[in-house]
DNA sequence: GTATAGTTGTGAAATATTTCACAGGTGGAG
DNA sequence: CTCCACCTGTGAAATATTTCACAACTATAC
């Protein structure tokens, strides 16, 4: 049975919450907890995890570290995905770092930018690369997720050297709706959509 | 009646969508061409259209600039919200110019960080302050929206103040879930999430 | 004029999702 | 032990959302 796509939005949310309670020193937790802080209602989530294979017990609640080990199981969350960042500049130099990013199935293996200045200067745990090398390392790395932070006259050109090169999914962060063909996963992170969404409930609701 | 949320946050993307395709020097569109840009299925957008009031004509397509228009004032953005920005490091210098956040409806006011060095030393057409005048600025200024771009440490405690200097909406990025009272609109952007939700699209479907 | 290929708008049907209600379990206090 | 307050898991009901189908319209070409 396949789970229904609110149901995986509000897993990936519950995910980061359980990291965040496990790292305040919790290992156990509940519904009505995970409702307080979420705000989805616990009959909601209770239903969200009976897509999940028996993770609490029925009378206690769940124990977080079993919790995260199903959604992440359900969710597909194995393994290691491996990510890039293209464009150093201020978005993507902060995302380099960004916590959680290469955290559990996730790593950032490669930045790339246009400057080769920039790179040689740059001082980052992550591998840097110019970006005309971008094809190249992502087939050498077996990269599957692109994040593109470049100013928006070149993101989608971007993105067509990350797609022709083979990767599966594509965050993209430049204010420009990048397209994929079927077989490739794309989020655009459009932050006025944001804006705006909470303009409408301010104003309307 | 009151339009769905599904529909809402469409609306919202479809909006950026126009913007985009008029700055290319477009003036009218169709629910078709809109399903090519943005994925959603054509009826999909016909149906969420037949919330607003008469955008299109039947036959013809959508005039862009009326259907904008038709849209902005059905989600209630109308008028000039106000926003500001606090945290003026990588990410939040990168807000300050952002497009699209002083587009239309929105407008950046204020800009905030603790070091009092940085802000005098940044340049920028938006007014910079000290963080111990959020509360003042933001009564003065009458500023709606807070937009959070400091360390997550200090996030819970910079929404707290927004919250009681009296902000209606709250857009965080910081890697921490903000909670906030009925009344007040709160939008986490945690980009991890993003990924997880592209890395189990990848795995699974 | 007439065809043709496109378009919108929208009830009604089909699905998907959320909510409800409750059986049944747990653990602690007295 | 009993009581109490809490918990989970899940079918079934209620609701929300998406999809479908099509009447009606428009613009263009010939
Ligand atoms: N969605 C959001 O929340 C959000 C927030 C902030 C910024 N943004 C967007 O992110 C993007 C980056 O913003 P920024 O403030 O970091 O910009 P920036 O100008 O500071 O950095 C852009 C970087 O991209 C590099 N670059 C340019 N062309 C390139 C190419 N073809 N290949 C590789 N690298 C290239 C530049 O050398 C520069 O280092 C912009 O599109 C901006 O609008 C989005
Ligand atoms: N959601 C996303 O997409 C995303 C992307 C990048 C970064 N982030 C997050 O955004 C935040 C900022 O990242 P960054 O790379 O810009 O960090 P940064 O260190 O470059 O900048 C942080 C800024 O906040 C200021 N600051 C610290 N405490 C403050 C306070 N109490 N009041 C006002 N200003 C204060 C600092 O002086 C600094 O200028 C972090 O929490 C980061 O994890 C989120």
């Amino acid at each position: 049975m396949s789970i229904p796509e609110p149901t995986i939005k509000r897993l990936c949310k519950i995910l980061s919450t359980l990291e965040i309670l496990e790292q305040e020193g919790n290992s156990f937790t509940s519904s009505s907890k995970l409702e307080q802080i979420s705000g989805f209602p616990s009959h909601t989530i209770r239903k969200d995890f009976s897509f999940l294979n028996n993770p609490g017990r029925t009378g206690s609640g769940y124990e977080i570290s079993a919790l995260k080990g199903a959604i992440s199981q359900s969710l597909g969350l194995v393994g290691e995905n491996r990510a890039c960042v293209v464009g150093l500049g201020r978005l993507g130099s902060s995302l380099l770092e960004y916590p959680g990013f290469n955290n559990g199935n996730f790593k950032i293996v490669a930045g790339f930018d246009r400057s080769v200045n920039k790179i040689e200067m740059m001082d980052s745990t992550v591998e840097l690369f110019p970006a005309y090398k971008l094809e190249e390392i992502i087939l050498q790395k077996k990269i599957d997720i692109g994040i593109i932070a470049v100013p928006a006259d070149v993101a989608v050109a971007v993105a067509q050297k990350m797609i022709d090169a083979g990767v599966r999914g594509i965050l993209n962060f430049a204010p420009v709706r990048v397209v994929a063909p079927e077989g490739v996963v794309v989020q655009n992170v459009y932050a006025v959509d944001y804006l705006r969404f909470i303009a409408s409930m301010i104003n309307q609701r």
